[in-house]
DNA sequence: AGCGCTTCCTGATCTGAATCAAGGCCGACA
DNA sequence: TGTCGGCCTTGATTCAGATCAGGAAGCGCT
């Protein structure tokens, strides 16, 4: 599966590059994670520039690379700008478990936190690009700025949700339908188009994910192309029928 | 199953209740999950003193009485100070899902800041008593004091953590050694032993967090106990074996 | 163009755990 | 003291999805 082959991951960090002085600073980032934070919810100017200063654009990563790797000290977490970045772990046996799907404006890297070192790999699956935030600096600024404080202990509650809701025992139906859902809104939520959607990753990749064999996955994609739910085509995928996917999906869906 | 039958669960907040005065400080809390924060992180006199006065006790709550209920005002987080907490969902069909539970000296509540309203119930499985944190007033105190808002950050990354491992696809085997050495973990965590334990919850509530049916519960714990891995005396089990658990459970432990 | 490699799809078979069914145990309560 | 109602256990049967096997399509490379 291609494990291992990416040593360019730790090297590829950039040269130290604020971008405070990007230009229009109530368009920028607007794609980006923190941006509600900085544009959206009443941070003064002088949080802004702050927030700004303390971030470092990195990338592009290449499809394979490694963004940070198991057991890597922990301390920035990423926001994804261009591209989707999975995160996994590989266990002593050398499979890979897949945690989770990071799309344009999701952090990456929360989980890092507690045990102070990333426990798991983050991998580019496509070309990548993400800014990195010095987590002790964002600590100290939420010191100061609470809506700093707030957005982090927001977004570290949310995925405490969304990983719990996930464990929910549910059908290989139940939890593409609620796969597709969920991707479609999280691309619409950043302004992409919810209705048509191109997977960044493999069957394979989505099994794993789900907790289900690839030809499953398969499977049920074309059995839900044939009673008209979804149009799959390769990697790119079409929501013919949003409400009979949420009806199927509709206990592992709490949005 | 007992739904719906302890509308006392709002009405049961004690009356305001501040602790500073408990007597002997560096002692008190000693099993608590903010006792790190205060007692052995050094945290200065004020920060203690601070800390104890958000915190009020609460209870005892009675078997099957809630704590919260899904769909409250989010206002508080929770430190369980005697007996066992499980959360749970009730999905639109009336069927129970549960997210986890929690031992004395751990945190309820952390999933509901993202969302402001508890996204679960918190129910008692036997007598339970809680400190209450008012959540404002933690963040609040978290913007002066670093530990505190460092050890709050701890906390939410490691249930992220926590949560997605236990989404990795794993045979009936594999999760019930996984759990109870994970239960006998927490005990031991807090100073009680970990070797023989008692468990508050039903085989039901057990098959059900760990995505499986109770009757497999009981068979593979008679396995367990056939292969002297384990002790099984109804709710009574003693790790005869943790070895021979630890290898089963192998891929779903990183501690 | 031809080759190897990976990904994806589809069919056949197998299996772990769910479901169905039935008893046993024990504590609550009259 | 008896009986009622949860729990828990055990056995028989079923089924969803894993696994095994093979083949087709896409794509970079020479």
């Amino acid at each position: 599966m291609g494990l291992g082959h990416d040593e360019t991951a730790n090297g590829r960090i950039a040269p130290h590059n604020p971008i405070a002085d990007d230009g229009d600073e109530s368009k920028f980032c607007s794609t980006c994670a923190f941006g509600a934070v900085c544009v959206g919810r009443g941070v003064d100017k002088i949080g802004l520039n702050e927030l700004h200063c303390l971030v470092e654009h990195v990338g592009p990563y290449r499809a394979g690379e490694s963004i940070f790797r198991t057991g890597n000290r922990f301390g920035a977490i990423f926001a994804v700008r261009l591209g989707t970045v999975k995160t996994r772990l590989v266990d002593m046996e050398g499979r890979e478990l897949i945690l989770g799907f990071y799309l344009p404006g999701e952090l990456v890297g929360l989980n890092a936190i507690h045990p102070e070192i990333y426990p798991c790999d983050a991998v580019a699956l496509d070309t990548v690009e993400v800014c990195r935030f010095s987590f002790p600096a964002l600590a100290t600024l939420a010191m100061r700025i609470s809506q700093v404080q707030k957005e982090l202990f927001r977004r570290l509650s949310k995925d405490i949700g969304d990983a719990s809701l996930r464990n929910q025992e549910s059908s290989a139906d139940e939890r593409l339908a609620a796969f597709v859902l969920d991707l479609s809104a999280r691309y619409e939520a950043r302004g992409f188009s919810g209705q048509s959607l191109h997977l960044s990753m493999s069957r394979s990749d989505i099994a794993n994910y789900l907790g289900l064999a690839s030809e499953t996955v398969s499977r049920v994609l074309r059995r839900f192309q044939d009673g008209g739910l979804l149009g799959v085509d390769g990697r790119e995928v079409t929501i013919n029928d949003a409400a009979a996917l949420k009806d199927i999906a509709k206990n592992l869906l709490y949005r």
